[in-house]
DNA sequence: CGACTCTTTGAATTTTGTCAAACTGAGTGG
DNA sequence: CCACTCAGTTTGACAAAATTCAAAGAGTCG
């Protein structure tokens, strides 16, 4: 454990940036957030359904999920967190946890008090506005997701997903080229669309062989990024990238 | 068309203070907020996927739901709503609608500009809390709902649906009993489950059969609670409707 | 090398979807 | 008040998608 530095929050900066342009007061402020490193391994829960978190968490680099177990010892994962993201961000004003977050590699995450948090968005209410929009793009992405499951066949699910995770990676600079990680096991994908294990693989195995993209270990990348599109009923809409309306 | 008045946004102010008790101020600004309330008929899309929508619209009376078309065709229901909810609340945010809103039943709705609603965060600093807190309850919903449509079989999901309508209505007094109205068609509940319209009617006459529940027209009676909640897998937990601890 | 986890494959089974048609109930207009 | 319409519900037979179970490869790390 390590305390807060100007290195680890530009993540954060850079990811709030990429859709609103910041004032150098509002820099500062981010820059001045006390924060809490810590290194984390893989397959680590950084919290659980029923907690009630003393702290937010900021992913500095690696991946997250947060995910939900059934009564039947099923896993549903609802999201994934990329360095930037704030996975918890909700505990800001609900108390408690309704999903636990779970890492997906090792990683460096970044410890945030909900006061210090609050301060933040006192001192500076576009940056409030900006994280009350960040949590707005979850529930719009999370509404994608219920459409991906719900309508779309265990195929074009993985499609969806692939490019949405292609998109979301590019928008931070992750990517090389139509190349970038792609971190979780197939059991990690099977369980946020739904399936399983072994139909997952299937799918995987079908969309490579239809040469739409090559998977080999943790590295995909997009062949054509067209029949992608089309496969998985993809329009980066719902994502609400666009710096532009953001700036609003 | 006509004017807003102290009775039309008595439901807000019910709702919001099912969670939280408001000051004189806090509902002063609410009653004093300028809206246009509309009566809309059954069927009819209140805002449609890519609208910019000029003002944001408040349930006042009868049922209303978000959704989406795939490419296919396919439509997928993602929330319902009832008096007192803001179902594009998100636009206050987000300046493109990544779903579309539809009325389930006649409707009289209230229509509030982002000017008004940012007026009365800006001079009701804890009400605007309490807005954000509830887009927050709307992830927290999708995310349950993600799970459901995952990673449960689709007896088990049709009763959490049920579970979570009952639990919803009775918060907000529209129950009698353990009865209530159920408006949407069994087509519309299968869009909301990712099942077709004849697997929901199926797995409807099961429960039915089970003696579950009882359900004639749109009256809907949970019989046996206690098994309806293990079939449906179903704890409240996630609606976060504790009104103690939103008091923090 | 050995112990893992992760990926891949095959065959049988279950769940769910598709298609087609009949039934029901609530209006509507003659 | 009775046919008629129309949306919604119900049923049956068949097809497709996905799961389950079991086991064999592949890759990685100590």
């Amino acid at each position: 454990m390590a305390d807060s530095s100007f290195h680890d929050i530009a993540v954060l900066i850079t990811k709030l940036e990429s859709t609103l342009r910041l004032t150098d007061a509002e820099r500062h402020a981010l820059e001045r957030l006390p924060m809490q490193v810590q290194a984390l391994r893989a397959d680590q829960d950084i919290v659980r359904v029923g907690d009630q978190p003393s702290r937010s968490c900021l992913v500095l680099s690696g991946y997250t999920a947060t995910y939900k177990m059934t009564g039947e010892g099923k896993r549903q994962i609802h999201a994934w967190h990329i360095a930037g993201d704030i996975p918890d961000l909700q505990s800001l004003h609900l108390k408690v946890m309704d999903n636990s977050i779970i890492t997906l590699t090792p990683c460096r995450v970044g410890f945030i008090t909900p006061e210090h948090l609050r301060e933040l968005c006192r001192a500076q209410p576009r940056l409030m506005e900006v994280f009350w929009r960040q949590t707005l793009i979850d529930g719009a992405v999370y509404r994608e997701w219920v459409t991906n499951v719900g309508q779309r066949e265990a195929y074009n699910r993985m499609a969806h997903l692939l490019c949405e995770w292609m998109t979301r990676v590019r928008a931070v600079g992750l990517n090389e080229g139509d190349a970038c990680e792609l971190p979780m096991t197939q059991s990690e994908l099977a369980d946020a669309l739904g399936i399983t294990t072994v139909h997952a693989n299937r799918v995987l195995q079908k969309i490579r062989g239809d040469g739409l993209i090559a998977l080999t270990g943790s590295r995909l990348e997009i062949l054509d990024w067209e029949q992608m599109k089309q496969a998985g009923d993809f329009d980066p809409l719902y994502l609400h990238q666009n710096p532009a309306e953001a700036a609003a």
